[in-house]
DNA sequence: CCCCCCCC
């Protein structure tokens, strides 16, 4: 029944796997063919790091343990590799990992299955000592072992100041190595970011390296960025050698390695120009059509064209306080979407480009602000027009056809379809019952939109007297014969009358109090503070009906919810961003256009 | 040793 098939390992091959290093110039030629005897799975205790799989490598007279490196995993998981198959071993790297060797299988090919084991290998450890080792297995090797020397050989023989390091994959480095040398090349470089905390001030940067084995994420903080900061390029290749292996704190990174470097003072980086074997960025892209899918917070990569490009503004971090440049850029890809992606800091700054370019992001951050929306963070990377398949078969599509297409938008800035009213998305609505059953993180603030009746206003401190200058806005204190701002230093004859106004907004399924400032105050009272302010001294009933009339008004407001806490109470906050008088023909049309979806 | 990735 079965086909009687004659597999020939390579006898010797334990041997010299067993010496392998990633710049061996004869591993890559050394294919040996051997069988698996056993498989091992070495379950992984953390959720973020995979199993893995020890195998026995036999060549038919010896064996020895090997494991598998992880992204061969699947191999086993399919079924591909099981007890007793033979394979050639296309790649492979050997390390010495507390005092043993350790041989890492990177690449293989299966070659078949036999029901038993070929031959009767015995343990090459135990029956061969090193110093005896030539003895072992020469006489039958289909390669001659190398020589076993306790100190593994120069890595990089074709530079002048080797080191007596061999290149290691990147997804062999743990903490238990020292020595060793990795050839990676740097896909994301941050840019320096400064901090300070309760030890004082620092600064820092991080990059990613990547090698055909896996990437890893690496940081330098202070005097070792003045160092290494301009030496590293992105895009570029190095070998890095003598940096801390650490544990990584993997919630605060996409990097898929579970351990991450420190570059200290001592680090040795050096640019390598034979990159010829080292990948370049590897991109997963989802398209604009499937972000409706993504999960808020997901990190992923996209590749679109620049359909608009918005100009440069700024926000004010609610944390720091600081005023952070930011552009907002107009993705859209073939599957007729379109996509806000938001760019930060100098990146925003630096983009000028008017045509429009492919852009291709890797490890960008998903919102759900009005629907779906991109963000660049640190370890997100950009690439304008790449030489890649996807970007040119992009960029013939909006040439030829999609520069005149039209687009479904994700988000709110994009125009278009969903959104309406006056960018209050009417499809997104929540009742006053929904917003306060709202999930709220302890930090992050949620956003929402409702359609309220105001039913109350606190009808004290509707207004304040304000720091004329611009953009102060500070409360400012009445002197009796002039208005003092303590954070301008200067005084005023005047105020700037501002709104500050808490309002009772109740739908069907109950009430909020949302506050507003000097914006909501202006769309609700349809009058400056100021003018309200004159009215309040002069025209008693004409103020008593200018406050009425905003009750019992209908709007639809976008508000900010968060928690906050004030002498250990905590408590939602609701504030309104923006508020807009209930308009009647768009609200109806939103009406129709969803009962036509029931028709 | 950062770990915030900001705003609507």
């Amino acid at each position: 029944m079965s086909m009687e098939v004659d597999y020939k390992l390579t006898f010797g091959a334990c041997a010299r796997i067993t010496q392998a290093t990633m710049d061996d110039p004869d591993a890559s030629d050394f294919q040996p063919t051997v069988q698996f005897l056993s498989i091992k799975m070495l379950p992984s205790n953390k959720a973020d790091t995979p199993d893995r799989y020890r195998l026995i490598v036999s060549d038919g007279k010896y064996f020895v343990q090997a494991m598998l490196a992880t992204q061969l995993n699947e191999l086993i998981q399919n079924g591909a590799i099981k007890k007793h198959t033979v394979a050639v071993l296309e790649k492979y790297t050997s390390n010495v990992v507390q005092n043993k060797r350790l041989v890492i299988v990177l690449a293989l090919r299966v070659v078949g299955d036999t029901p038993e084991k070929i031959g009767t290998p015995e343990s090459l450890e135990g029956s061969v000592k090193p110093s005896a080792e030539s003895a072992a297995g020469s006489s039958a090797v289909t390669a001659p072992p190398k020589v076993q020397a306790p100190a593994p050989h120069a890595a990089r023989p074709n530079q002048t100041n080797e080191r007596a390091t061999p290149i290691f994959p990147i997804e062999a480095l743990s903490p238990f190595q020292n020595k060793w040398t990795i050839k990676a090349r740097v896909t994301q470089k941050s840019d320096i970011k400064h901090y300070s905390n309760q030890k004082g001030e620092g600064k820092l940067f991080n990059v990613t390296f990547m090698d055909d084995t896996g990437e890893i994420k690496a940081t330098a903080f202070n005097h070792v960025v003045d160092e290494l900061y301009d030496r590293i390029e992105e895009g570029k290749v190095y070998y890095i050698s003598r940096a801390r292996v650490n544990i990584a704190k993997r919630k605060f990174s996409n990097v898929d390695n579970q351990y991450e470097l420190s570059l200290e003072k001592s680090t040795e980086i050096e640019e390598c120009l034979d990159t010829t074997d080292l990948p370049t960025v590897k991109y997963n892209f989802v398209q604009l059509k499937d972000l409706e899918a993504a999960a808020k917070d997901a990190m992923i990569d996209v590749i679109g064209i620049v359909k608009e490009t918005h100009d440069l503004g700024e926000v004010i971090s609610r944390s720091t306080q600081k005023t952070i440049p930011k552009r907002d850029l107009t993705l859209v890809d073939r599957s007729g979407y379109s996509v806000r992606l938001t760019l930060w800091g100098e990146q925003a700054k630096k983009y000028t480009a008017t045509d429009h370019p492919v852009i291709a992001v890797k490890g960008v951050k998903v919102g759900d602000f009005g629907g779906k929306s991109l963000s660049m963070v640190s370890s997100s990377t950009m690439s304008l027009n790449p030489d890649i398949t996807d970007a040119h078969a992009l960029k013939g599509w909006f040439d030829s056809a999609g520069s005149e297409a039209s687009f479904q938008s994700h988000s709110l800035s994009g125009g278009g379809g969903a959104f309406q009213g006056g960018g209050i998305n009417l499809s997104e609505m929540k009742t006053t019952q929904e917003v306060k059953d709202m999930n709220l993180g302890s930090d992050k603030p949620e956003y929402f939109s409702s359609r309220v009746v105001i039913t109350h206003l606190r009808a004290e401190n509707i207004m304040y007297p304000a720091c004329p200058s611009e953009g102060c806005n500070k409360k400012v204190t009445d002197l009796g014969d002039a208005w003092k701002c303590e954070k301008c230093e200067r005084t005023f004859e005047n105020p700037e009358y501002r709104y500050l106004v808490s309002f009772c907004g109740a739908d069907h399924t109950g009430q909020l109090w949302l506050q507003g400032f000097n914006d909501v105050g202006l769309i609700a009272f349809g009058m400056s503070a100021n003018e309200l302010k004159n009215l309040e001294d002069q025209d008693r009933d004409a103020y008593d009906s200018a406050v009425k009339r905003v009750i019992s008004g209908v709007f639809n407001v976008a508000c900010r919810a968060k928690q906050d806490t004030y002498n250990d109470m905590t408590r939602v906050r609701y504030g309104i961003n923006r508020m807009i008088p209930l308009d009647f023909t768009v609200d109806t049309s939103h009406v129709l256009d969803q009962l036509s979806a029931y028709a």
